[in-house]
RNA sequence: CGGGGUGUAGCGCAGUUUGGUAGCGCGCCUGCUUUGGGAGCAGGAGGCCCCGGGUUCAAAUCCCGGCACCCCGACCA
């Protein structure tokens, strides 16, 4: 197991305080910096790197599912609002307006987008004609506006980035299965790429987006033991069909509604990454994400510089030729110490240490961020050893992180219990639930933890609801939640 | 949006109570020595003291107003 001293001083412990942790790494690690405007943040290049790297992972799923990026206006009309009741209802205390362009008043004014289910509604239904129109399959990747009260780097900021999914079908069973699809294309990206294990399941109608007919999410815990909603995919129904008048004529020439789905995933996918597999020493990055997954440090006095470096650019590129996305620091002003720190704190999953000693045994020393352990091994062959310890890294770090959620899991009969647990630690709790919105209300008045989702594979089956005894109808994840 | 806290050099902070030359550590620059877990010595640069008003001979410091960030709450795909 790694030391987890603080090396770098400036990071704050996570046991003193989590949220000043979180706080210092980020600002430390260099990922971005406060703009301006309240609750708005600049994603800087180590910061939005991040956020390539998942672009480029859920591209590809996306893809491979036969869907097609595209790009719709930020703006958005007032009267697109209106044509879904509940939609707007939920939306409208965030929604940020332009009211006037140079010194005349608009007409009519114009949202910054929240999401973009309107302004596509109204766009298909111009597209929508027949069924052989059907379906119809794009994602885009856009920034988006929500003008919440509480802002935190990353986890919820005023303006983000995000990944929308909007798709339009013949049926409601396929329509169905695509908000599942999808569903689990974000399980795959989040637990393959980002070792970061989730929890499938279904919202509560309380916890539902605004004019779905259903939402199901992707939840996973934090290092605090608090949840964060990675995801989520909506079955829409045919509410927004309605509202936009999206209508098809059907084989049997029947004029129908669409039935729609809409799934996404943010910008805070980079906080989850941060606060799951994150340390006293920094940040920790999954190899298949890391923008940098190798550095390597040439060691020496004066006289074997030439030697070490020249031999350190060698092994260089014969990773980089492989696609490990190595890097060499041969910076003479910084002590071979201080780099060490510092990468570990910017999350590099594997530091290769090169010197005289190694240069006579062919070797370099392997160091892994995940672990700690250190690893002499041999140049011949370094770039297969180097390939595979990547993908233990990898494996490591999803192992860690659900064995924490599992050890962080607890069970609860009564709403006292479940109050109880949440006072001494931190987690997740299951427990019954009847189905009464009354029931659900009153666990969160009482201990602020909030219905995460209805699991699909729950760890066991509850049988009673927590708050009124009765039979329980579901069974729910409760816990705290960013 | 309510309660609390913070805002002084790139970063972390002291100075504010009791108004009077703006400081410390790290970082940065120059030089020499160093190099296997944030190196040492010497010299040096760097400030609209968050912003706007006010009081005063004089404001980082006192008064009024605003902004931003952090924590707690309400709100929240």
């Amino acid at each position: 197991m790694a030391k987890e001293e603080p090396l770098v001083k400036e990071i704050v412990p996570q046991s003193e305080d989590f949220s000043a942790w979180y706080i210092s790494v980020i600002r430390k690690a260099d990922l971005m910096d406060y703009a301006p405007v309240r609750g708005c943040i600049v994603f800087k290049p180590d910061g939005y790197e991040l956020w390539e790297a998942c672009q480029e992972g859920l591209n590809r799923r996306f893809k491979a599912t036969g869907h097609r990026n595209a790009y719709f206006p930020t703006l958005v009309p007032e009267s697109f609002f209106e044509k879904e009741k509940e939609h707007v209802e939920g939306f409208a205390p965030e929604l940020p307006w332009v009211t006037e362009v140079g010194d005349e008043e608009l007409e009519e004014r114009l949202a910054l987008r929240p999401t973009s289910e309107t302004i596509i509604g109204h766009m298909y239904a111009r597209w929508i004609k027949s069924y052989r129109d059907l379906p119809v399959l794009i994602n885009q990747w856009a920034n988006v506006f929500r003008w919440e009260k509480r802002t935190l780097p990353f986890l919820r900021t005023t303006e983000f980035l995000w990944q929308e999914g909007h798709t339009a079908h013949a049926t409601e069973e396929e329509a169905r299965e695509e908000t599942l699809r999808m569903l689990e294309v974000y399980r795959d990206f989040v637990e393959t790429d980002l070792a970061i294990p989730v929890i499938k399941g279904q919202k509560t109608p309380r916890e539902r987006f605004a004019g779905a007919v259903e939402t199901y999410s992707i939840e996973a815990m934090m290092k605090d033991g608090k949840a964060v909603q990675a995801g989520t995919s909506h079955y829409l129904g045919t509410n927004f069909a309605q509202g936009f008048g999206i209508q098809f004529l059907d084989r049997d020439n029947q004029l129908k509604y669409v039935h729609t789905t809409s799934w996404g995933v943010s910008t805070r996918l980079i906080g989850c990454l941060i606060m799951v597999h994150g340390d006293d020493r920094g940040l920790a990055l999954p190899p298949k994400v890391a923008p940098t997954q190798v550095i390597l440090i040439p060691i020496g006095p004066a006289k074997v510089r030439d030697q070490v470096v020249a031999r350190a650019k060698e092994l260089l590129q014969a990773l980089q030729a492989a696609g490990v996305r190595a890097r060499l620091d041969d910076r003479d002003e910084y002590s071979p110490g201080w780099k060490f720190a510092e990468y570990e704190m910017r999350g590099i999953p594997l530091r290769l240490e090169l010197g005289p000693r190694d240069l006579e045994q062919n070797q370099v020393l392997a160091v892994r961020r995940d672990t700690g352990e250190k690893l002499p091994i041999s140049q011949d062959g370094l770039v297969e050893r180097v390939q595979a310890l990547l993908e233990e890294i990898q494996a490591t770090m999803f192992q860690k992180a659900l064995a924490f959620r599992e050890a962080h899991s607890y069970q609860a009969e009564t709403l006292a219990e479940l109050a109880g647990i949440l006072q001494e630690k931190t987690g997740f709790v299951l427990a019954g639930w009847c189905g009464d919105d009354a029931c659900e209300v009153k666990v969160k008045e009482e201990t602020k933890a909030t219905a995460r989702n209805i699991p699909f594979d729950p760890p066991a089956r509850m049988k009673r609801c927590l708050v009124c005894g009765r039979e329980a109808q579901h069974t729910v994840w409760y816990a705290r939640a960013y």
